[in-house]
DNA sequence: CACCAGGAATGTA
DNA sequence: TACATTCATGGT
């Protein structure tokens, strides 16, 4: 038993299946609108607590723009509308410019969601971060959580996780997720209850 | 009042 | 490669 899975099933005996109790990112299955909130939230939630990322989110919702789609539109029509929605989470004016590009790439490329998850994650992966404004964890986040691939995310808390229980002090992203990735089975369900768990434990302690 | 929260880009050495 | 600075709001 390697000390990856070992943790994991520490975890699982302390707080449970983490599924639905990690707002939407822990929820599975999800629906399409979800799988559209993960992605603007995987931009507003950068650097910013959960709390203001909500209040942006309800901007979106009572506005009915809680969607690509309707971002897409409003990008172009009102670009200084969007950033009063998007104003409560912080760096609103860089956030603006990011979610833009996210949104714009793929609605662009892709149209829809449902086209863009069909097409291999390695290659998603390389798309996301030319984006300016998506970082690996960022497209890690919207790989795993929004079109549900096998793709270990590793933020602060992985790694003041790794560091706590022993397993490693090395900070660098890829040898971290390599790590991960190496000592589980290939399996998006387990990465994200893992890691789910991982900022549960994180946010008690 | 000081500190910081589920980052990423940019500049410096 | 590694580290510092910038971006900004709201909670504690």
């Amino acid at each position: 038993m390697n000390k990856i899975k070992f943790q994991y099933n520490i975890l699982r005996k302390k707080y449970g299946k983490p599924a639905g109790q990690w707002m939407l990112w822990g929820k599975r299955p999800k629906t399409f609108e979800e799988k559209e909130e993960i992605i603007i939230g995987a931009i507003l939630t950068q650097q910013t607590n959960w709390n203001n990322v909500m209040r942006a989110l309800e901007n979106f919702k009572n506005e009915k723009c809680l969607s690509l789609a309707r971002i897409y539109k409003l990008g172009k029509r009102d670009k200084n509308k969007l950033k009063e929605l998007i104003k409560p989470s912080g760096f609103y004016n860089q956030k603006t410019e990011y979610l833009l590009n996210l949104v714009n790439f793929i609605i662009e490329k892709y149209k829809t969601l449902d086209n863009m998850e069909k097409v291999p994650a390695d290659i998603l992966r390389e798309e996301l971060l030319k984006i300016k404004g998506i970082g690996e964890e960022t497209a890690d986040s919207i790989l795993l959580y929004a079109m549900e691939k096998p793709v270990f995310v590793i933020d602060e808390y992985t790694r003041r996780f790794c560091k706590e229980n022993k397993i490693t002090d090395v900070r660098s992203y890829s040898y971290l997720q390599k790590l991960f990735s190496d000592n589980l089975p290939k399996n998006y369900k387990l990465y994200q209850d893992y890691h789910a768990l991982i900022v549960i434990d994180g946010k008690n302690s």
